[in-house]
RNA sequence: GGUCUCGUGGCCGAGUGGCUAGGCAGGGGUCUGCAAAACCUCGUACAGCGGUUCGAAUCCGCUCGAGACCUCCA
């Protein structure tokens, strides 16, 4: 039951059976940040869905070799004065150099990751330490005939390659209608066709980022690091390329045909495609102005947000939806979030303790509940379904906790193994806050007040033992009285 | 303008021909000194209009609405 994962394939637009070029290895290559500002919800989504694909393949027992890079070239520009050389030369040494700017966004990047327990990949290449293998190519393609030079730029030519491959194969684009809508752009004098892209780009004066090449003093195109970076870690073709859908095309699309051009094969068998997150109905983005960023979320410093969601309430929101939906942002659809993320913490934390009941006749059966969790990962991640399964189980537990069902001791190693394993490493959700909030001293402190107001019950001096409840409460502390005793928890 | 996607109950969000997820919120109940938690239970939703079918949220057509991409973007 664990090996017949279906992923849907942009390519192909259907869900196909993932079979490994070289299993047992996998090598994934997802397209990561391009480092210029405060990581925001919108790049939790991709790097959790791949986050998940990643543990799920592990857990499968795949050896995953899992690429994710960062995109540090060809973004950054000095927006001083060009012509004013004097004053712009004092700037630059005033200004952040830009591997400043780049390592600072690129610690917040993983600091935020972290924080949202998004495993590190394998490999994080940088676009700007693989200018080499990226120059290499270009020879490459102008050597097979699918590029020209023009000014000092290599651009890569579309209309020949489309006579003999599909340009638009990934994104169902066909070449004569990017004729007809492709916009002016700058550069475009320089080029043959409006929809050809660069491979290099000669620098402008304002330019900071630029290297040294045969073509003039510039830089890589952008589409040109992740097909120089993939083939370099995972070959010359891999199993699985991930990324935004707002990448497909042209991104992705020229991916393909700057590989083809160069290596003559198609780099990718499985192209996977996370959805937008929407906030108002659009799409979230820092070039719209609505993106809330990580930090926001956790500290609720924001005007849109209604106070701070927890890093775990934002991985379990994400993946309360299917990676292929468009997932609305608004402070309910959060709320009702972390409220549901708590429950399931909550009833690990029962489960945890415990026991067997009954015998093998009366007991629940978990090996069911288990094959349905493996059918919703296999059916392409779907972890929202995974999540319903396992509310049922969350029942399930506080039931037996109740005395309401029985479970025998066969069942019950299955389904904390079951909750091990799919809600801790696959779904990567955690306790939160409470390891270092239950120190000793406070502990024993809470302790002795919770048994200050036991006392208080037992003589039926209510009015003490509800005020020890609701200072302790006000404290923010969670007392719950059940028939076993007093249990409390941190809210 | 071109290409494509989507419109599900109060909110979020699965589901792609029959078996009508799940979470949150709300009503009722059990338990409790009370409360909280937990459990049980109740709301019977699929934009509109036609069509195909024994049967459609699910397929087809049209209408309306929303969004994405075509430019950097997760």
């Amino acid at each position: 039951m664990e090996n017949k994962l279906f992923i849907y394939n942009s390519l192909t637009r259907k869900k196909e059976l993932f079979e490994p070029i070289n299993a047992p290895h996998v090598g994934m290559y997802v397209c990561g940040p391009t480092v210029y500002g405060d990581p925001h919800l919108g790049h939790a989504r991709p790097a959790i869905t791949f986050d998940l694909v990643f543990r799920y393949l592990q857990h499968l027992e795949y050896k995953v070799r899992y690429v994710r890079n960062i995109t540090d070239v060809g973004h950054l520009e000095n927006d001083a004065d060009e012509g004013e050389d004097k004053i712009a030369r004092k700037a630059r040494l005033e200004d952040l150099e830009p591997m400043e700017v780049v390592q600072y966004y690129t610690n917040s990047y993983h600091r935020a990751m972290h924080l949202l327990n998004v495993l590190d990949p394998s490999i994080e290449p940088h676009a700007s330490g693989h200018i080499i293998e990226q120059m290499s190519m270009i020879k490459k393609i102008l050597d097979a005939g699918y590029a020209y030079e023009s000014e000092g730029s290599v651009y890569f030519d579309v209309e020949k390659y489309n006579k003999e491959h599909p340009y638009g194969i990934l994104s169902g684009r066909k070449v004569e209608e990017l004729m007809a809508t492709t916009r002016e752009l700058d550069g475009q004098q320089e080029k043959k066709n409006s929809f050809d892209f660069a491979l290099w780009k000669k620098a402008a004066p304002e330019h900071i980022m630029r290297w040294p090449s045969e073509w003039s003093d510039g830089f890589p195109g952008w589409h040109m690091e992740c097909s120089a970076m993939g083939t370099r870690y995972l070959g010359e073709e891999f199993d699985i390329h991930g990324g935004g859908m707002d990448l497909l095309f042209p991104h992705h699309e020229s991916e393909i045909a700057q590989s083809v051009a160069a290596n003559g094969r198609m780099p990718v068998r499985y192209w996977m495609h996370n959805n937008m997150i929407t906030i108002n109905g659009q799409k979230m983005g820092k070039s719209l102005g609505n993106a809330v960023s990580l930090e926001e979320f956790f500290t609720g410093s924001h005007e849109l947000l209604k106070q701070a969601y927890s890093p775990m309430t934002i991985r379990f929101f994400i993946m309360q939806a299917h990676y292929r939906s468009t997932l609305d942002f608004s402070n309910e659809a959060l709320q009702a979030a972390e409220k549901g993320y708590r429950r399931m913490m909550a009833a690990m934390e029962v489960m945890e303790k415990l026991q067997a009941n009954g015998n093998a006749e009366e007991s629940v059966n978990i090996a069911e509940l288990k094959a349905k969790c493996y059918e919703a990962m296999n059916d392409d991640f779907n972890s929202p379904i995974l999540i319903a399964h396992l509310f049922d189980g969350v029942k399930i537990i506080n039931s037996i906790k109740d005395g309401k069902a029985k479970i025998d001791e066969e069942n019950l190693s299955m389904l904390k193994e079951l909750y091990l394993v799919f809600v801790n490493d696959i779904l990567g959700l955690k306790a939160e806050g409470e390891a270092e909030s239950k120190d000793d001293l406070s502990s024993k402190l809470i302790e002795t007040l919770l048994q200050l107001r036991h006392e208080a019950k037992l003589n039926k001096d209510f009015a003490t033992a509800d005020k020890i409840r609701d200072q302790l409460t006000a404290l923010g502390l969670v007392i719950k009285d059940t028939k076993d005793g007093v249990e409390w928890d941190i809210e």
